[in-house]
DNA sequence: CAACCATACGGAGCGGTGTTCCGTTTAGCA
DNA sequence: TGCTAAACGGAACACCGCTCCGTATGGTTG
């Protein structure tokens, strides 16, 4: 499933070269493509569009990530990698675990609302996207469950509310917040983060 | 825009009779037609299952409802008035304003959560669909703003949040919540309604 | 009762999108 | 240089929303 990390490695010997030289310069052709089509038009534009922007066939990019999932995970990869990897200093460098956990989540949400319609997609129970869905559920999971255990150890939040579901919903809060100035999903997701809070 | 109340008046004299008789059967049908498919297959099945499912052509029920956004206006319009009704009654019966606005958003919650995928097409800005969105504010929006400023008088919850930005965000929580057992949106709402509340 | 026509109906057809499939091209190797 | 597996391109198919227009019919009028 998907492991098209760009192995742009200054290092030793080549292991394995499993692709052709001209696959190679495609698939980053096409992820570069569709960074600029997803900045342009969303995530959810038309398939034809990024092949067309990146000069290569439907063929071709149907090869290479055989869902729109899998592309929007390689081009998004980097981010949530940092984001993820952030939890763990956040959680070392704040205050409270709960300070961190806000914090993180923080980062989470200016990621999602800065990718025109990734929030809605995420959710979004369509073939393909399960992929996408597991993907970030897989990689930023674990790092939130570490946080809100953290928090919870400390007596600072309620203890019912798995990962899980928090995560699920500060993605849900974040839908449309792109295209509706009118509605500021950080604050919302402030709300809901204390709403964590056990009484004091 | 839309006035597609049934009209069933048992009262005296027919007003301007306007449609005939075949029109008006159609639509009745064409009702029932769309809350079965709905319940079966989530608002946002094929437009030409509804039109099977009624046993019509594409071109009636397109003339009836020329958006999918009224057809759903028109199936769930009496729930939307009782909802919408139900807010200065509990404001009235209930101890505290933000024990109101609480149960007055359960009730919002548990009408979307029953309807399949009507959350996720609630925000979504395809042509169209800007007139079910429109309609939701319209009808809720200021029975919300009346429990949200009562709770603000009452020196419950902090007063920095509009109306619109708390439906539109307990509207997103809501988003996917039948279809995973694993999410329990009525949960998340209660977090995000406890965050409203005011450090006492 | 018959003729008429405005109203309503039905569904073929158009435009757009996702996805597949296969004939053609080409990189890499002997 | 010649060969073959890998990769490419895009035509073609399936599905969906929506429109358009020829046909059928309810209701009214003479």
């Amino acid at each position: 499933m998907g492991d098209s990390d760009s192995d742009s490695s200054g290092g030793a010997g080549r292991p394995a070269r499993s692709k052709r030289a001209d696959a190679r310069r495609n698939e980053k052709t096409l992820l570069d493509a569709a960074a600029a089509v997803f900045v342009e038009s969303g995530v959810e534009a038309p398939v034809r569009d990024i092949a067309a922007r990146a000069g290569v066939g439907m063929g071709t990019i149907y090869r290479h990530f055989p869902t729109r999932a899998d592309l929007i995970i390689a081009v998004y990869r980097h981010q949530v990698e940092a984001c993820a990897e952030a939890g763990p200093a956040l959680l070392a460098s704040s205050e409270t675990p709960h300070a961190a956990l806000g914090r993180w989540i923080d980062l989470f949400v200016d990621f999602l609302v800065t990718k025109h319609g990734l929030a809605g997609v995420l959710h979004s129970d369509e073939a393909g996207f399960t992929t996408l869905h597991a993907y970030f559920l897989d990689r930023l999971v674990p790092v939130c469950a570490r946080l809100l255990d953290a928090a919870v150890e400390a007596g600072e939040i309620r203890s019912d509310l798995e990962a899980v579901e928090l995560m699920r919903g500060v993605g849900n809060l974040c839908i449309g917040a792109e295209s509706d100035p009118r509605y500021d999903a950080r604050r919302l997701v402030g709300v809901l983060i204390a709403g964590l809070r056990l009484p004091s």
